[in-house]
DNA sequence: CCTTTCTTTTTACATATGTTAAATAATCAG
DNA sequence: CTGATTATTTAACATATGTAAAAAGAAAGG
């Protein structure tokens, strides 16, 4: 499959989102391209100010970062999520967090700079990147309710229920971070039968 | 004040996230108008679809909901912030949330079905409301961090210091249910002198 | 295939927060 | 001002999750 077949298919996903036209698709096209990471190794280093937006064309990624010398996983990404370091592109301080396959991952990048330029130029692309972040913001809200109001417990069973493939393709200790408890727990949790 | 001079007041505040030219700023006064509400009472009911985007101009509100039987505080809007049910909005499904003011409170309402129209008229309102979402989501992948990796103390004391004026202008158990503890363990930590 | 390393589970104990109920304190309406 | 309502604190006990250390299991490299 070729870099350009790739893209296709992520435009094929933003249709969905927010139809864009032609001459958007090809300059969102002539922007992206492809990065290919193997497992466990990171996509962006922590300290560096994030400045390309990136999709997860294949396998899987995560957001992590460092919290009293323990890696604390952030958010987790599969085939066309955004996976962005969204604290550093919108303010433009070097970003805190690290982005790092979880499997072989192939990523597509749009470096952010030339995307600004072209939300001038194409306000549709302006309005897809725009509706993305609406997604991301309401996904943000819901997740701050799960983790107030729900166990640990039930926050595992709730993404056993709706993602179970995650358990197997994801390290119960980045699993643990992202409910925001210790894997210790997280292994008491999933005894309890 | 006239209307008219409040709305300039949050179209100042505006220029320094997007500035806009002066036909935006001329369509959006058309489209805002005042509404006040008294203390303690709902601004928009729960169960009801959220098609206005509402801006604080002055006193204070709240998003609440109900969950197992409590009432949940999920966010504070002070003068220029933004207040609206996003996953209502952005879904167009009924609210599960709804609006009241805290204090006496002004609010600057827009209606979003008009809103959205100016968008293709005028691309920098699109871009202003994209760059004031996207800081609403720079705010909320912070409050998770906030809420997952710190106790309810320290983020109580950390509320206290940001904003001492919240303890002194919203009852306890408002505070409460924000930091996502009971009102007894707020009372407790505070008791910690 | 074996050794090393990494991941996951188990155990024992510590602690923060929840739950329920009652006591105080503050606010509000008439 | 006064009684009623609402907000806040206190107490006693229950429970979920954290911490530390060790054991067991799985994966990876030579």
């Amino acid at each position: 499959m070729s870099s350009r077949n790739e893209i296709t298919k992520l435009l094929t996903f933003f249709r969905e989102i927010n139809p864009i036209s032609r001459e958007a698709e090809q300059a969102l096209t002539n922007l992206a391209s492809l990065v290919s990471i193997k497992k466990n190794l990171d996509l962006q280093p922590t300290g560096v100010t994030c400045r390309t937006i990136y999709f997860v064309h294949s396998g899987l990624a995560r957001i992590y970062y460092y919290k009293d010398g323990n890696e604390i996983t952030e958010y987790f990404a599969f085939t066309n999520d955004i996976i962005v370091r969204a604290e550093s592109l919108f303010t433009g301080k070097p970003s805190k967090k690290a982005i790092q396959a979880v499997e072989d991952t192939v990523f597509i990048g749009i470096p952010s700079a030339q995307l600004f330029q072209l939300y001038d130029l194409f306000p549709d692309i302006e309005r897809l990147f725009r509706k993305i972040i609406e997604s991301a913001y309401v996904d943000t809200v819901n997740r701050i309710e799960s983790i107030q109001f729900h166990t640990a417990e039930e926050r595992y069973k709730q993404l056993l229920s709706e993602n179970p493939s995650m358990i197997q393709r994801i390290p119960l200790k980045h699993i643990a971070s992202y409910l925001g408890i210790t894997q210790v727990s997280l292994s008491r949790i999933r005894a309890i039968r």
